[in-house]
RNA sequence: ACAU
DNA sequence: AGATGT
């Protein structure tokens, strides 16, 4: 994605805002507990500690005092459709600890999260991420609600119905391997209306469904 | 190169 | 800095 312009600073210190990656790592660099993580845009910051259940009033004020940037309102951009489902994997490690969610575009509510799974990988985790917000909608009966993801990668299994994965069984993913072949399966048997759509996060920023990890 |  | 993928 290129040069990170905001570095968040938090935990054994003042929760903050640095601009540069020297500041962040002066601040950081005699504090043994203190962690930091860079973002876009002040925004994207706000987003990733949100989805992260981190509720530190000071770091939100922290993020929110910081100085100004574009603010991007999902809701006036035509090619995000309202009541959309956006949907985002995550590893720790690639191969490593996998799972997978959705999120209400607009309101970043969580609709559905699994994992953790031991032995996936990024791919896996954002197939699986849209099969199962296909599954999820047409089980509801929102068979014209749109999926966003930001995977050029999982798009095209999903067009395809095939996870082309190449993970190693491990013989602690056997469990994953399965879910994989359920996701194609229920691909092969149903006609789903819903499209899937690329989430353009070079234009939006981070997608709302985001682990916020990066 | 592009997307994670 | 490394991995997953087309
Ligand atoms: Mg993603
Ligand atoms: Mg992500």
């Amino acid at each position: 994605m290129g040069k990170r312009k905001w570095y968040v600073v938090w935990e054994g210190t003042e929760p903050g805002i640095c601009e540069t990656w020297e500041e962040c790592r002066q601040r950081v660099e005699h504090v043994p507990h203190a962690r930091y993580k860079s973002f876009n845009t002040r925004e994207e910051a706000i987003v990733a500690f949100r989805n992260n259940g981190d509720d530190d009033a000071a770091l939100i004020r922290a993020i929110a005092n910081a100085p100004t940037t574009t603010v991007v309102n999902y809701a006036a951009i035509p090619e995000i459709y309202p009541g959309s489902v956006a949907v985002d994997g995550a590893c720790s490690g690639n191969p490593g600890l996998m799972e997978y969610r959705g999120v209400d575009i607009f309101s970043g509510k969580e609709l559905f999260r699994q994992g953790p799974y031991p032995d996936g990988t990024n791919n896996v985790a954002e197939f699986l991420a849209i099969v199962h917000a296909l599954a999820w909608l047409n089980n509801q009966g929102k068979t014209m609600t749109a999926v966003y993801t930001d995977s050029r990668n999982a798009l095209l299994w999903v067009k395809k119905k095939h996870c082309n994965t190449k993970l190693a069984r491990t013989g602690r993913n056997e469990k994953l391997f399965e879910i994989i072949a359920r996701a194609e399966r229920w691909l092969a048997t149903h006609d789903y209306k819903n499209f899937v759509i690329k989430w353009q996060t070079d234009k939006w920023g981070e997608c709302p469904a985001d682990f916020g990890r990066k």
